[in-house]
DNA sequence: ATGCATGAGGT
DNA sequence: CCTCATGCATA
């Protein structure tokens, strides 16, 4: 890493359009009138204020036609502001709407539980002092309740499935107990961090050992509870099943909770105990089983040592530092609407992998950047290949009334024609393990 | 909880 | 350019 260059993103297409207007599209439309497709601002890191610029445009619903190639939605342009001096306000960002896609349309009640990360403003260059944000409510539980499964286990080796092989060789600090969070600041510690220092390390996962490709698929057998204990894949070298994962993760999940640890605190945690810092995201994406296979084996020993620790944690606070977040050029978060998704959404239909030139003809019509375009297929495709498919509820019957009124889920066949050989090795384990698997028609 | 983004590896 | 693992920024 070390990339040091420091160069802000500049969107340099402005593209006019007519104003066409009226927008609004059935779907959700959620979101302000007026604006459309937004990329929100965000200030600028260190001592570069960077333009900022809101793309305002107004669209017609006009979405759908998928080859027919009209349905288009210009129109749209760009305002840049610039920022000049000390910009304290700024901070407005816009809104964007996306809400969720057809398929994923799910309110679900979702816990708010107010919890950010990070803070960043510095609007002068260097750092400043970390701000305290967290304020870890004191775990009080009643840890150990029920060691189940795998609570037994002195000691997780990491060794996972064979993915990642050295890596966190190094750090593992904290030999037998003390916290193992890292979280629990004291009212007012911080730390700051070293960028770039805390992992030093490259995931490398590799095909190397091919053992696992079995996808589970269509099984709906719940073998759980096995009257004595057995189960659990013996934290050794043993690639769980599907169901393992499911199961872990939601056991992983309660646990959390119960100790009073958020998804970040985890993350964080995890970073100060083996190296590996994870976001929030990952967690969360880890509980909700939207990663990998692969990946879910990886993370699994991580966490099923994190949870360990955490409950056998008396309560010694230890403080440890925290990753700050570094000055890094990222480009705003282009927020696509409504339509617009819809439109790549029936693109990605007939053809997931587009080539380069199909790619340009969309972002043309769609007036959106073609790295954008291109982006969005490669996260359309990822998704297709989680082990949860989109906002597939845990629980069976929910999954049928979201058939009912999403449709397309996952079906996939392998690829590796069309052009050339694609598709490494294996690597898609769709299915969680009881349920769903597939409807599309289409 | 998720959408869009970045980057490391592979081809 | 793709795939994959991850995460910032958002809703």
């Amino acid at each position: 890493m070390a990339t040091a260059t420091s160069n802000p993103y500049l969107p340099s297409s402005s593209i006019l359009s007519s104003g066409s207007i009226v927008h609004s599209d059935a779907g959700g439309g959620v979101m302000q009138p007026g604006s459309a497709a937004v990329t929100s601002v965000s200030g600028g890191y260190r001592g570069d204020p960077t333009v900022k610029m809101v793309q305002s445009d107004f669209m017609q619903g006009a979405m759908a036609a998928t080859n027919g190639g009209h349905m288009l939605s210009h129109a749209h342009q760009w305002v840049t502001s610039l920022p000049h001096a000390a910009a304290a306000a700024a901070a407005a960002a816009v809104a964007a709407a996306e809400a969720g896609a057809p398929w994923s349309s799910s309110p679900v009640g979702m816990t708010s539980s107010p919890q950010q990360q990070d803070v960043k403003s510095s609007s002068r260059d260097d750092l400043h002092a970390g701000t305290a944000l967290h304020h870890r409510p004191p775990h009080l539980g009643p840890h150990q309740s029920h060691a189940g499964t795998w609570g037994s286990t002195a000691a997780a080796h990491i060794s996972l499935t064979g993915s990642q092989q050295q890596q966190q060789s190094l750090i593992y600090p904290q030999p037998g107990g003390f916290t193992v969070n890292g979280m629990l600041t004291p009212g007012g510690g911080q730390s700051l961090v070293h960028p770039g220092l805390v992992r030093g390390d490259t995931p490398e996962l590799e095909h190397g050992n091919h053992h696992r490709h079995h996808h589970p698929q269509h099984q709906h057998h719940q073998h759980q509870h096995h009257g004595v204990n057995s189960h659990e894949p013996h934290s050794d070298e043993d690639t769980p099943t599907s169901d393992d994962l499911e199961h872990f993760a939601k056991q992983f999940k309660q646990r959390r909770i119960k100790l009073g640890f958020t998804q970040a605190d985890v993350g964080l945690a995890l970073g100060t105990l083996y190296g590996n810092v994870f976001s929030q995201t990952t967690i969360c994406r880890f509980e909700a089983l939207q990663l990998s296979f692969k990946n879910m084996c990886k993370l699994k020993p991580l966490l099923n040592k994190w949870l360990e620790e955490a409950d056998s944690s008396t309560g010694s606070p230890t403080s440890i530092d925290k990753i700050a977040a570094q000055g890094r050029k990222r480009k705003k978060r282009t927020s696509i609407e409504v339509s617009v998704k819809g439109a790549l959404e029936s693109h990605f239909l007939k053809c997931p992998k587009p080539s380069a030139q199909e790619i340009s003809t969309l972002a043309d019509n769609l007036q959106l950047e073609k790295e954008v375009v291109r982006v969005w297929f490669c996260n359309r495709r990822q998704k297709e290949k989680r082990m949860t498919p989109p906002g597939v509820p845990q629980t069976p019957e929910d999954v049928y009334s979201q058939v009912g009124n999403g449709h397309f889920l996952v079906d996939y066949l392998k690829d590796a024609s069309l052009s050339g050989p694609s598709e490494p090795g294996d690597q898609r384990l769709t299915a969680t393990s009881s349920f769903h698997q597939v409807i599309l028609a289409h």
